[in-house]
DNA sequence: GGGGAAGTTTACGTTAACGTAAAGTACCTC
DNA sequence: GAGGTACTTTACGTTAACGTAAACTTCCCC
């Protein structure tokens, strides 16, 4: 009763090609069941691919996001792993902190782009 | 009495290397004054390249940074352009949007990893 | 049973963004 | 004037993230 998804219908829904999908299962980011051949995704595959397709529209790296997903499962019971794991969230979360700056930044400037465009153009 | 910038100098603030920067000149990103064969740069330059780093970190391609250079910069009389540009513009503000959101949605997701991770730790 | 349509593996090709190395010039210093 | 430091050009090398093509199987449909 629990839904599944072809890899054509992954690659329509986020607009990816199948190659893309079979590549980050290469790259270790997926691993979908198997009936024969045929790859079968789950709800959580699909939300894993949707995590990947975030990153990387915010300029992650594959190994970026693989290390996401790491954190996003605990797959540890070593407390010096669960340690180190809390620090690469804290510096995850800090690169983001940086991006959100930036993007600040970057929306400020375009808004005076834009206010000397509209000025050049009632100067015509 | 205008401060200037060498290469290097610019490299070591920034932390980057020469051939990044040279680099970017290349692709038409800078284009630095020269006294003799040596690049001298301006608080204009250091500036724009200030912005192509930034927008690497939020996973510009260099086109793009370009492009947004291109955007800060008037350099066009012509009403098509113009107009064009406001368009560019707009497309670039909503794909900051998206970026914001995102961000937003990453951010909670470390507040999931973390709670859990923490939760996995008092569990030992 | 002859096509499509969608899946598979294997493998070589491509592009962006530099890295790295070689060989040379310019200036400063001891 | 020998060496050191910072600059220059030229050019080949490298890595990530797929694209593209070939050759194959599976299933469905008429």
């Amino acid at each position: 009763m629990t839904t599944t998804y072809s890899i054509g219908e992954l690659a329509r829904e986020f607009d990816v090609t199948t190659r893309t999908i079979r590549f980050y299962e290469d790259q270790g980011l997926l691993s979908p069941r198997r009936r024969g051949q045929t790859r079968i995704y789950s709800p959580a595959d699909r939300t894993t691919l949707k995590l990947i397709l975030r990153g990387k529209r915010l300029g992650f790296s594959l190994a970026e996001s693989r290390d996401l997903i790491r954190m996003y499962r605990p797959a540890s019971d070593n407390r010096q792993q669960l340690e180190a794991l809390l620090e690469r969230i804290a510096d995850k979360r800090a690169q983001l902190e940086r991006q959100l700056a930036d993007i600040r930044v970057l929306q400020t400037e375009l808004d005076d782009a834009e206010a000397r465009t509209r000025q050049a153009l009632t100067t015509l």
